[in-house]
DNA sequence: AATCGACGTTATCCATTGTTAAGAAATTCA
DNA sequence: TGAATTTCTTAACAATGGATAACGTCGATT
């Protein structure tokens, strides 16, 4: 019962996409861009980029839920998740033209904006504003990542998973739980252990 | 036996710094820009850059070794080490003006190349390529993260160990355990028990 | 030389994790 | 609906990390 990954779905050509946090002037320009974009419905489990493919896309997701892994001898670990309206991109292989070190994931059936490498860049290009906002995006990105990464040093498996309830529930609402086990850096049976003595203890 | 923060010797103006990589054009108008480096020593464990101050200096390790640290209720924990030619700064506060969340301390006594924000901001203005070359070092920064973070998520606090012997021996021979100890986001105590079963068992 | 402080090692005790295996519960899909 | 798969829970065991305390070592200071 695997999902071939041909069996996707190119649906129409969207309206300008909030892709980017909405870019000044492309709206009025809108026309000339639209053929870079498609959106795309993905079942669940489905493979948006392979580790070790160069990537050649940027998503964002317009429904569901995706996720990033890479591979560590063998095991499968998720190392973020986006929801609706999140950017997706293996950002640093997108830029350097190398395979990239992570796979791109759906975990729910959801539906996608993929632009194309070829229009990212001619938004790069024609939009002088992108430059600066590809920055701000990094720099926060680069924040958040400190703050989380600050957080594993730190916290015990138990605190992490308060604190994920905490910071984004939605993560614990909507994923399965061995894909938070794997993103806590723990196994599902220790998740759900800690997930009982969080009950009966505290609560 | 505390080092005072105003016990610091500036140096003669420097050279044209080999701060980022080398900026095109940069040694030409050298004397332009040259009043916004100092070099400066700092005895070990001076403090660079406290937390919660606003950054206003970018770092350039001379000579000597840096850590970067933050504070997490209460324990200091160490997040990079930095030796001769890396550059440090607490990248996104400069970035957004905003206190940063970590701090800059020197482990041995050091030199360091100061460049005020001011002139980073200048070069900024004046050199294109600076922009590009940020965007670059950014990128490379983020792949390196999402390296050790994987690591981390992945490894045990053994196999960390094991692996910074193999990446990046200098820390090991030249930081104080207690400081690795951090950075592997282990106690003193379980590092060297680490140790002494590296050595007996396997070796 | 004696002292002080910083750092590293070792031991003990307790809590937690990984591993493996088995079974229950929930989902998917035919 | 019923079967197959996936996901979650629980148990038992061995290994490891955290906390604390005691001790040793080394270097700097007086």
């Amino acid at each position: 019962m695997k999902h071939s990954r041909q069996s996707l779905r190119a649906l129409r050509v969207v309206d300008p996409p909030n892709i980017f946090g909405g870019i000044p002037g492309l709206e009025a320009r809108w026309e000339d861009y639209r053929e870079f974009f498609r959106r795309i419905e993905f079942p669940a489990k489905a493979v948006l980029l392979r580790e070790g493919e160069i990537p050649s896309k940027v998503f964002s997701v317009e429904k569901g839920c995706l996720r990033t892994a890479i591979d560590r001898n063998g095991k499968a670990i998720t190392t973020q998740f986006f929801f609706e309206n999140d950017v997706v991109a293996s950002i640093e292989s997108f830029r350097s033209g190398r395979p990239s070190q992570i796979s791109i994931l759906s975990v729910e059936p959801s539906i996608v904006v993929v632009l194309q490498k070829r229009g990212f860049e001619a938004l790069l290009r024609d939009f002088p504003d992108m430059k600066d906002m590809l920055l701000e995006l990094l720099f926060r990105r680069f924040e958040a990542y400190a703050r989380l990464f600050a957080s594993y040093l730190t916290l015990t498996p138990r605190q992490r998973y308060l604190a994920l309830m905490k910071s984004d529930p939605r993560i614990i609402e909507r994923v399965p739980q061995h894909y938070v086990a794997s993103y806590l850096g723990i196994t599902p049976v220790s998740l759900s252990r800690i997930r009982k003595r969080i009950r009966s203890r505290s609560t």
